[in-house]
DNA sequence: CCGAAAAGTGAAACCGATAACATTTCCCAA
DNA sequence: TTGGGAAATGTTATCGGTTTCACTTTTCGG
């Protein structure tokens, strides 16, 4: 393998000294038209560029930020890590990754390599706050002396750090409120881990929306579903053969997407026809949404937009003086065929 | 912010020199019990961990790989990410993520920030070999100067690098060979850019199968259709509708499983009953294909295990003196309802 | 034409580790 | 006791830059 050339190589073969070379890279003014010129040439010649590590190790940073999350193969996590990944880029930094798989805490290993890498910063996404608060804060805080720290969290979790925090509150509200217009009466949540914080805010907060609007809230159409299809599919089954028909709920709001698609389907083996027999509305607007049959309504949290504050504010908190503070993003909903919108109001 | 620790501030508390330290945090056993206590001691207290800045500069090397692919949103590439993520952790590397978007080519922008990050390997992935072969082949040997380099490429593609190779030639013939033993004859191809190498290998992959099985290769069955849902729906739409019904193809291969979705959406908007209309087969294996409606038949390429094999070599070739070769991934044919399978031979 | 401020440049310390080499300490056989 | 070799530890150069500070050269007003 071949040596890069070294900023001495440069000096000597300019006759300058690495100071100058240094001056002439980082665009100093202070350095004479023809040096510049000379000691450009044979930069040039050489295509030298500095490098990173000794730069790195100069200035006591990595120009990286580290994004935790639970698996890249989650269409969510995606792209919260394309979004991170182009914000960081814009700002001259790079993205390590770290996936913690179904690993809900924040290991004592992560932190120490996070600090041992030098990383500008930190951002998790995903359901590391679902462990016992105080590790968590303890953790963070230890974190917080090194490096900025962002989390991508359900809201009023209050940890010390930048909190982004999605609209879990109209993540619930806005498919209730939909489907109630529509004229659905007996609307059923499946999804998520009633053990993790987050389905289970989830899930309080749809609870919430049914009492307010007055609507039957029977725990038997509040199912744990996991996070992807084959657990959808269980629990649609496992959840209607409790019941009996006549006590079906009408319309199915899912955790995410995922668990939308499993549901779909197990439905469609049960003979049933959507959205006529069963409307649903699923969770992250993900690309394939429009293209299931029928289309799937889908509540978008917008991680791109979380994503790419959380980088914003993690790289400006190395500057100023960082404090914990919070930031909420909006949900949106997307109509399309799942929840039958196109079919008009359905009953009474 | 804190200041981690360093050797010397470890060194200077234990009463002994930084080579100390170093033998103890490197469990070097030339060193007293007695000493290795004192030092381990003091280097729990402050939770000391070697600088990895420090130790990149003084190794010349920077433990970790380049990934280069187009984009993560795509799950083709995801999985490439994933799996190679998980093969560098296990071998103590990390991943260095860069997208090129659209970009076909090898920028020397990009060979310079790799070189210059001391990178320990990269793999490439996605089409940069459309490009001219003599830039193209340029740009590598200059990489492969400084490191490893290898690319997920089709066969036959002979860059003087690790080459890992899909099984080009069997995914294209896995499909037609299963159309055709359903009694399908005029079967279409639609995807990818033909100014794509990839796609045009694929397509002509594709007809050297139909005339080998004695098919129909019909121009009009060859069209143009990008990578994604919305240019598969476009193309099979201009493609139909420049036929005569009695004309039109009996199936379709796709490039992706993406271009499928749109394939299929297109095709019910048109009335259309899948698959005894039209028969679909993507590629891919995309977790969404089980859940799709019908379900989606799929080459698998296997791009977790190209990945995997690519990350391993790359590896290997830091010790070794790294030589070019080639591995070829064989394809598989996962069959579903879209193909119509499961209905059982078809028409004559 | 002189002196002071401004501009340009270089020497050397430093960032935090590693590793080759040097030195000290220890133990045991002669 | 002492000499010698092994074991333990220290010294120092090095990785490739950046930065401070001091020094030299220009520039220019008086």
């Amino acid at each position: 393998m071949n040596i890069k050339p070294t900023i001495y190589d440069i000096a000597r073969e300019a006759g300058v000294s690495t100071a100058t070379v240094t001056r002439v890279v980082r665009h100093d003014p202070h350095v004479k038209e023809a040096t510049r010129l000379k000691v450009q040439q044979v930069i040039d010649a050489h295509a030298y560029t500095p490098s990173i590590s000794a730069q790195n190790l100069n200035g006591n940073r990595s120009r990286t930020l580290a994004v935790v999350l639970p698996v890249i193969s989650n269409l969510y996590f995606n792209r919260i890590l394309d979004a991170a990944y182009w914000e960081a880029e814009k700002n001259g930094c790079c993205i390590r990754l770290f996936q913690t798989m179904e690993n809900q805490a924040i290991s004592p290993e992560l932190v120490s390599e996070l600090i041992r890498c030098r990383m500008d910063g930190v951002l998790f996404a995903g359901s590391i706050w679902s462990e016992d608060r105080r590790d968590l804060n303890a953790a963070l805080e230890k974190l917080g002396k090194y490096m900025p720290v962002a989390t991508i969290c359900p809201p009023d979790v209050s940890l010390e750090c930048i909190c982004i925090q999605s609209d879990l509150v109209n993540c619930s509200r806005l498919p209730v409120r939909h489907l109630h217009t529509l004229g659905h009466r007996r609307i059923a949540f499946l999804g998520g881990s009633m053990h993790s914080k987050d389905t289970s805010r989830r899930g309080s907060g749809f609870l919430e929306q049914l009492r307010k609007m007055d609507l039957p809230d029977d725990p038997a159409y509040h199912v744990d579903a996991g996070y992807d299809m084959e657990s959808g599919e269980r629990a649609v089954l496992r959840m209607l053969s409790g019941l009996e028909p006549t006590h079906w709920p009408t319309a199915i709001v899912t955790f995410n997407d995922l668990v939308a698609l499993g549901v779909m389907k197990q439905l469609k083996k049960m003979g049933l026809t959507l959205p006529q027999d069963m409307a649903i509305i699923g969770c992250d607007n993900q690309f394939f949404c429009a293209y299931t049959d029928p289309s799937l309504t889908s509540v978008d949290l917008h991680p791109e937009e979380m994503a790419q504050s959380a980088v914003r504010e993690l790289l400006l908190a190395r500057e100023s003086s960082s404090r914990s503070f919070a930031i909420v993003r909006d949900a949106t909903l997307v109509v399309r065929e799942s929840c039958g919108a196109h079919l008009g109001y359905r009953r009474l």
